[in-house]
RNA sequence: GCCCCGAUAGCUCAGUCGGAUAGAGCGACCCCCUCCUAAGGGGUAGGCCAGCGGUUCGAUUCCGCUUCGGGGCACCA
């Protein structure tokens, strides 16, 4: 029995003592769906509701009154052993070992399946990350998001929503050409021009170009310096995508700001935002009046010399978006974009859209990080950038990613490269990790004796599963389809990756103490066999969720 | 000046929807390998949940103010 599927039967039982009269409620005043938690004293029980102290108010009733009504009604429901009513109210449940233990079985049948839901079927997101200018290598502010931003893409798949990926590329304005004026200079031996990308990679991207085609430094000024921009566009953005792909961060759809333009898709935008009545023009510049909706001044859209904004561009994507189809558009952004968030929300506002609905904006805070407690730091004019790829070849694309997903995206986080390389706790990958690998050995010692568990020769009884630990265990395998709920509804799949590690200790505990194979010469039993099921059912949990945070679920270690 | 984020153990940090004795890892100290990987398990010590008010049966959690950190406020991209 999973906590949902208790909340489920809680819920039936309250309407039955509605109905018998001995919760004195209307039915409309019963929460949807109980609350089922946990309790961190395991004297209290499995499982502990609150619901009839929530009751308490609206039946004008003591809490402890209500709770008893409840209690008789549950108990005797099939699977309950037992309950009790303690404290000021609380409800605490026993559910019984086979009630529980058929979970070890259920696990391993639905297999990879087991967890995805469909709490989020039907929605259609939109989740736009990392967005990086293809004037350089992708930095460490980059990376958090290509490994925060997958995982929540991945979450909420598995929360059943209908996800795509994507990378907005700026491959348009100022930033592209003094690009390519620094990708020239570099080639040429002239200096780098004022506000010009500087940087080893710089130089080595030159190089690059002038082996590839060496008639360029033949080219006349105005044509050379397109062409390196073009070329310099073209390798830095394959360098990107190659540095994603083997960061495992993949992208259904890698969107050009250039596209927008070239189909018309600005003046689209710009036609229906002037229907919807917000744009106006002042001092040969033409605005949108933003501050209809809550932004603290209106945004410029084209300049009086004519050209078109950056902000132009936002408003025709978003538009392109929704065009789309997407209910719901996330953006993933970095803390020094802040200032966006009340520019996209009024821009969706003045499309006629609710932001509410169709805009998310997370922000990440900054990563910094630190070497033997001295902070490295990140600088792109200096070119002392710490990259990706650095990041990965120190310490590998699974500590870096599982570290990145682990906290919270809005809490400043600092990496310390030193531990993070360490192959021990202070790393918790490698403590989940470890998990799956420790049970994988079990499995296949269990092969090498021989034990075919699967075979029904000895059959699962779920009714054996009764020790501490091992109920332990199989709650924590319950866990996981509401963990993934959860993450996948705050947008949070550090929840993903903190479940796995309580997930990884109750298996360290119940190894502990519960012997899986026989020893020697003993017989293989029916407690071996249940054993080997949920051992089999934690390494399907293990390996499902760092699958989803792109984390790998090594057999051996 | 205005806006956003944060403040929880010596350190790094968890702690949706308010609940019982506030947790983990590291660091310190003490135990446990004739047994499936000790990359593990058990235990001890360590807290004014920044401060002050409010809401209520109950607040680390929600609201307000204050203090201290971090970031941001372009006809840049």
């Amino acid at each position: 029995m999973t906590p949902g599927e208790l909340a489920d039967v809680i819920g039936t039982a309250l309407r039955e003592c509605v109905a018998s009269g001995t919760i004195a409620v209307e039915l409309d005043q019963l929460p949807s769906s109980p609350v089922v938690e946990r309790p961190k004293n395991p004297e209290h029980g499995d499982y502990a509701t609150n619901v009839a102290m929530q009751l308490a108010k609206p039946a004008k009733a003591n809490p402890r009154a209500i709770a008893a009504a409840l209690a008789d009604q549950l108990s005797g429901t099939p699977g309950i052993a037992g309950v009790e009513i303690a404290g000021p109210g609380f409800l605490n449940i026993r559910i019984e070992a086979a009630a529980q233990g058929v979970l070890a079985e259920a696990a391993v049948v639905a297999g990879a399946q087991y967890g995805r839901g469909d709490a989020l079927a039907g929605k259609r997101f939109n989740v736009e990350f990392i967005s990086a200018n293809p004037t350089g290598p992708l930095h460490l502010g980059h990376t958090r998001w290509a490994a925060v931003g997958d995982a929540i893409a991945s979450v909420l798949s598995a929360a059943g929503a209908d996800v795509d990926r994507e990378f907005y590329i700026n491959d348009r304005g100022v930033q592209m050409d003094m690009f390519g004026a620094s990708l020239r200079a570099a080639a040429l031996g002239l200096p780098t021009p004022e506000n010009g990308y500087r940087g080893a990679y710089i130089a080595e991207l030159a190089a690059e170009i002038v082996a590839e085609d060496a008639a360029i430094l033949e080219l006349p000024e105005d044509e050379q310096f397109v062409a390196f921009r073009e070329a310099g566009y073209r390798l830095q953005l394959a360098q990107q995508q190659d540095t994603l792909n083997t960061f495992h961060t993949y992208f259904d759809t890698w969107f050009s700001e250039r596209s927008l333009h070239a189909d018309g898709g600005v003046e689209r935008a710009l036609e229906k935002l002037r229907a919807q009545g917000h744009v106006y023009e002042l001092d040969g510049a033409v605005w949108l009046r933003t501050t209809d909706f809550d932004d603290d001044k209106d945004r410029v859209l084209i300049k009086a010399n004519g050209d078109l904004t950056y902000f132009a561009s936002d408003c025709a994507y978003y538009v392109n978006k929704r065009d789309r189809g997407f209910d719901t558009n996330l953006y993933l952004l970095g803390a020094d974009h802040h200032g966006y968030v009340n520019r996209l929300r009024a821009v969706s506002a003045c499309a006629g859209d609710d932001p509410e609905v169709a805009i998310e904006v997370l922000i990440g805070q900054l990563v910094k990080t630190m070497r033997d407690g001295v902070e490295v730091k990140l600088s792109k004019r200096a070119g002392e950038i710490v990259t990706l790829t650095d990041l990965v070849d120190e310490v590998g694309v699974d500590a870096a990613r599982y570290t990145l997903i682990r906290y919270p995206a809005d809490s400043p986080l600092t990496l310390d490269l030193g531990l993070l390389v360490k192959r021990s706790n202070d790393n918790p990958v490698y403590y989940v990790q470890y998990a799956h690998a420790r049970i994988s050995s079990v499995l296949r010692n269990a092969a090498d004796l021989g034990i075919d568990w699967r075979s029904g020769a000895i059959a699962f009884d779920p009714a054996l599963l009764e020790a501490e630990r091992e109920g332990e265990l199989l709650r924590a395998i319950a866990d996981f389809p509401g963990v993934i709920v959860g993450a996948a509804e705050l947008r949070e799949p550090h929840r993903v990756a903190r479940y796995l590690e309580d997930l990884a200790t109750a298996y360290h505990r119940f190894y502990d103490t519960c012997r899986v194979l026989p020893r020697g010469d003993e017989e293989v039993e029916a407690l071996h066999v249940a054993r080997l099921w949920l051992c089999a059912a934690a390494l399907q949990v293990l390996a499902n969720g760092l699958t989803m945070l792109g984390v790998s679920a090594p057999e051996r270690m």
